[in-house]
DNA sequence: GCCATCCTTCGCCCGGCGCCGAAGCGAGGC
DNA sequence: GCCTCGCTTCGGCGCCGGGCGAAGGATGGC
């Protein structure tokens, strides 16, 4: 465990509002400008940077220097998983509070680069119900039927298999129930969007955090995965 | 996702090093009184008393009166797990500084009221390698064989049936790897020291933060773990 | 009743940090 | 070369929050 100073200087990073609606604007797993990141937050530009050095120094974020922009996103998964947790114990420790953007965002969501929500989570009982998926070392193997039936969707496995981890749970804050993480976890939502059978929806405002985020399942998508996986939204 | 100033507002409570100390303190699932958690974050009562009562009102501990004793325990097992969780991401952005406390800690500790460290893992990996636990809806089920060989152990799995879930994956922040959490962690770890095959290792320092939390196997438990499941740390 | 102990509340000081406006770089567009 | 645009740095302001000492309940022992 780290010194509580250590730990502490991590949190507090996590532990305002500006850089909190930026890092969950950055967990659709996009690279997004200082300016935007800026207008996200609703703060001024001299605000803005000097926050996304305090995040990139802190190891929160990588940027990218392209022209005159600063592309920023989020320097690993594990980040975005500890920000989702934090999320959900957020959302638990202040039930209050209704859920702001109505149903749309529990049915399905992008987490960092992989899906969520309600279809996230069906997914991955459904991959393991029909034991596509196995547990393995250090999280998940694709079986044999497994291997032959995501190819007949279209998912790149040999990308996913270059990932540092083929596939491991992450926990979905609206659903309290894992959802698949990793390469596969990207690779099956890559394909998604590639083939729309999923549509992003729009913003709800000019600096809504959640943009690109909003996911729904197309008409062609509702049928191709519920053909294959007998998974809904 | 919450609002980001809720997020924030969560995320600050843990960006405090004083806190930081009292929350890896109660990691170890016992509960405190407020001088002994003064005495761990190394403020004054007065200070304490202040950041018990933000923690408190957060939702982070809930507190027991007893007598002139005011004893804060974490609020739940979310909390316990968004720590862990967020300890990793620490260590894991700042690589210069090694382990502060050896190796031994890696060995086997106690993450809020289960098994972690190698022999927590090892132990998941043992469980899911036997087929004593199979994949659920929630998290992970025991198969009959499971059941047989856990009972065997002396592990209460009506008590572990008990808790809200049976049993799901907790990240371990040192060995990357899941270990096993929900009411069957607890048992477990709860029969291994009732059984004395898992002592507690003395504290470094009076402030110890990691105090109550470091674990060794004994030689009977070694043996006893070793034939069961071939585990070891 | 009296004191000891544990904890909280109050009043105060101070440092850090989050914000902005103005000014300063650097990269492109023309 | 000049302007525009995106971003950063600088200087200054204001406020929140974390620390302590002192005083004030509350509980238990005697």
């Amino acid at each position: 465990m780290p010194t509580p100073a250590a730990f502490a200087a991590t949190a507090a990073l996590l532990g305002d509002p500006a850089r909190a609606a930026m890092l969950q604007a950055l967990l659709s797993g996009e690279a997004l400008t200082a300016g935007e990141l800026a207008r996200v937050a609703g703060i001024g530009a001299p605000a803005a940077s000097a926050h996304l050095s305090r995040l990139v120094e802190g190891g929160l974020l990588s940027v990218h220097r392209q022209g005159r922009h600063r592309y920023h996103r989020l320097a690993s998964e594990e980040v975005a998983a500890a920000i989702e947790m934090l999320g959900g114990l957020s959302l638990a420790l202040s039930p209050p509070r209704r859920w702001p953007h109505g149903d749309a965002f529990r049915a399905a969501r992008l987490c960092y680069d992989h899906l969520a929500g309600r279809l996230g989570v069906s997914l991955h009982a459904a991959l393991v119900g029909r034991a596509w998926i196995a547990p393995a070392a250090d999280g998940w193997a694709a079986t044999p039927a497994g291997e032959a039936g995501l190819d007949g969707l279209g998912v790149d496995l040999d990308a996913a298999r270059r990932a540092r981890r083929f596939a491991c749970d992450c926990m979905d804050w609206s659903e309290r129930r894992p959802h698949l993480a990793g390469g596969l976890g990207r690779e099956i939502a890559a394909c998604c969007l590639r083939r729309r059978w999923l549509g992003r929806l729009p913003p709800e405002s000019p600096s809504d955090p959640l943009a690109r985020r909003r996911l729904s399942l197309t008409p062609e998508g509702a049928r191709r995965l519920g053909e294959a996986l007998g998974v809904s939204a």
